[in-house]
RNA sequence: GGCUGGGUAGCUCAGCUGGUUAGAGCGCACGACUCAUAAUCGUGAGGUCGAGAGUUCAAGUCUCUCCCCCGCCA
């Protein structure tokens, strides 16, 4: 075991419209927890944070289709998302929001530290109005003509025919999504900017330093900075967000103003370390500030490809610019996309399978595996229900789960349920043991770099040698011959057990809490093994009762995949 | 159009700074075993490594051109 550290862990937020499919899971908040418990497990100091996403237009509109306020929408839908994360046993220390007050507070704080610093500047912009809603009119609200092509439903941002990005005061006969009104006026109205391009030469040098990145993170945050950094707007006309004020004090002339999403939902991993702290007791500022404690962090994020430019460029921007000393990444991991047979995951068109209708099905830790062995890391890959069965049945059912089961049945028939004592391991026992060291070795390896195929793999590979081992071994054939052989093999096989168990922890928590309950391995026992520890093979004290825990994993049925491919939309 | 990444056995993918007969899992065929969820273990068949050219004693692995696929940005 090496010296502890310290490791803040966030994961990508959540955004709060809709329960999130199992691309987005597998795309940062399932590695991230994966990651989180294998620190907790070498006995590392870990705090993982998670939030949902809760402001901005989308969740107006679909507050509004619900026939609820925002409020009372974001609140149902916290909850929700909320419970599915516990299904899959994501492990948050807290699974906050960025709605709460402190985080309100907090993006306030970094609005009035941006503008002492002079990077916040007051602009009068002209918007689109409209009379007969009362409101301003955000850019995916408004439709009309286009100006360069004479498309009639041009959206506010882009007309989909011609391909030109616009703006909304240029569209001819401008209307209103909301309800469709023409009565539309032109209007000006002040917003704020923030002034990146002053932050471009810091930032860069920042990203030049952080070689610990993966290639792909370095290159788009070098892209982003190449073409130059533009003044952004954080601040939108809309009542549902977080108020904008200076000094404290609501801002004269914004009150019918809050801050853009983009702006308060990084934020939103300190808020959410806020709330944790207010619930526990505990410092968050520890974490968070490097002249408070934090400079002994090592901070992990995890995100889709398409959020990396948000996470190495506009949050450090705003962390670096509020001129005060915050904790900004030191390692990311980014994933590309999964994919549904190849295509996209689609709510309305009946493509893929959501959190919820995921673990109506089967338990999380089913899925946990899958994804994770098929994680979209170097490139897209193709969630199949022919390749979730085939690995929950090869993997979990037949290698992994039968393991456990044919060697506590049989010591359960054979030798009273108690881990036999007597005999001394042999030439198997010490190849095996060689063996589990080279792949201890390498698993740890994997978790490290945070490869999660590869660990997947590797803990596969190395249940495989634990049947290999049994199948050379032989205690059914050595029991009617040598008992004090088969005591060795069967004292052996139930250490690996054990160690199967803890090894594959990360992966599939709540089996592996299973097993270990049922081989009643004490807490101080459940830790991630080191590969140089001599004793993984005889850690189970002679006479230790235990009870052959049920099946592990059921298999999936032919007739099953067949319903679910009907149900949502397999095949391709 | 610009930029990542990818195009390797039927399928899903490994192949680091170039070096013996190109690897794994799944699937398939055959065999072994019987403790176990008809599970396990072993053996085998299967690929001109997207196309072409170049560098080199030697290229899947480097260079150039071209063709496809996902994505991001415009």
């Amino acid at each position: 075991m090496g010296v502890m550290a310290r490791f803040l862990i966030t994961s990508a937020l959540p955004y709060i419209n809709g329960i999130k499919h199992l691309g987005n899971l597998v795309g940062s908040m399932l590695p991230a927890d994966v990651h989180a418990r294998y620190r907790r497990m070498q006995g590392h100091e870990v705090l993982f944070i998670c939030a949902t996403d809760e402001h901005g237009t989308p969740a107006e509109l679909a507050a509004a289709e619900a026939g609820q306020s925002v409020r009372a929408y974001c609140d149902d839908q916290h909850e929700i998302q909320k419970a599915a994360c516990a299904g899959f046993h994501l492990s948050f220390d807290h699974f906050g929001r960025t709605s709460h007050p402190l985080n309100h507070a907090r993006t306030q704080h970094f609005a009035e530290a941006l503008e002492r610093a002079g990077l916040i500047e007051e602009r009068v912009t002209a918007q689109v109005y409209s009379v007969d809603d009362g409101r301003f009119l955000p850019d995916r609200y408004v439709e009309g003509t286009c100006p360069v092509c004479g498309y009639e439903d041009a959206r506010g941002d882009q007309c989909d025919n011609c391909g030109s990005l616009l703006d909304p005061v240029q569209l001819k006969n401008p209307r209103s999504k909301i309800s469709g009104s023409t009565n539309i006026e032109i209007r000006d109205t002040a917003h704020l900017f923030l002034r990146q391009p002053l932050m471009e030469a810091r930032v860069r040098d920042w990203v030049d330093a952080s070689t610990q990145w993966p290639h792909l993170a370095r290159s788009i945050a070098f892209k982003w900075l190449d073409e130059g950094l533009q003044d952004r707007s954080i601040t939108r006309d809309l009542s549902w967000g977080i108020k904008v004020t200076q000094d404290g004090a609501p801002r004269p002339g914004f009150d019918s103003k809050v801050f853009y999403v983009w702006f308060d939902a990084p934020i939103g991993y300190i808020g959410a370390t806020e709330e944790w702290a207010a619930a526990t007791g505990q410092d968050w500022q520890r974490w968070w500030r490097t002249d408070q404690g934090a400079d002994d962090v090592t901070y992990v994020q995890f995100m889709g490809k398409d959020n990396v430019a948000f996470h190495t460029v506009s949050f450090p921007v705003t962390l670096f610019g509020s001129g005060e000393p915050w904790k900004a990444v030191d390692r990311l991991k980014a994933f590309n996309w999964l994919t549904w047979y190849g295509g996209k995951f689609s709510t309305s068109g009946k493509r893929g399978i959501f959190m919820d209708q995921a673990l109506e099905l089967l338990p999380g830790d089913y899925w946990r595996w899958y994804l994770l062995a098929n994680a979209p890391e170097s490139s897209d890959a193709a969630f199949t229900l022919e390749g979730f069965q085939s690995a929950v049945n090869a993997d979990l059912a037949n290698v992994f789960g039968n393991f456990v089961n044919r060697i506590t049945r049989f010591a359960a028939t054979k030798m009273e349920g108690r881990v036999p004592g007597g005999g001394a391991p042999g030439p198997l026992e010490q190849a095996l043991a060689a063996r589990l060291a080279d792949g201890i070795a390498a698993l740890t390896a994997h978790h490290d770099a945070m490869d999660f195929r590869k660990a997947a793999a590797e803990t596969r590979a190395l249940w495989v040698a634990g049947n290999e081992y049994l199948q050379e071994a032989a205690p059914w054939s050595a029991i009617k011959t040598d008992p004090e052989r088969a005591a060795v093999v069967v004292r052996t096989g139930l250490n690996l057990v054990t160690l199967f168990a803890r090894l594959a922890a990360p992966f599939i928590p709540d089996t592996a809490q299973r097993v270990l309950d049922a081989m009643a391995v004490p807490a101080e026992g459940r830790g991630w093994p080191g590969a140089d520890d001599a004793s993984l093979l005889d850690t189970l004290p002679p006479g230790h009762a235990f009870e052959p825990p049920p099946v592990l994993f059921a298999k999936i049925e032919d007739t099953q995949v067949t319903a679910w491919a009907e149900q949502f939309g397999g095949g391709g």
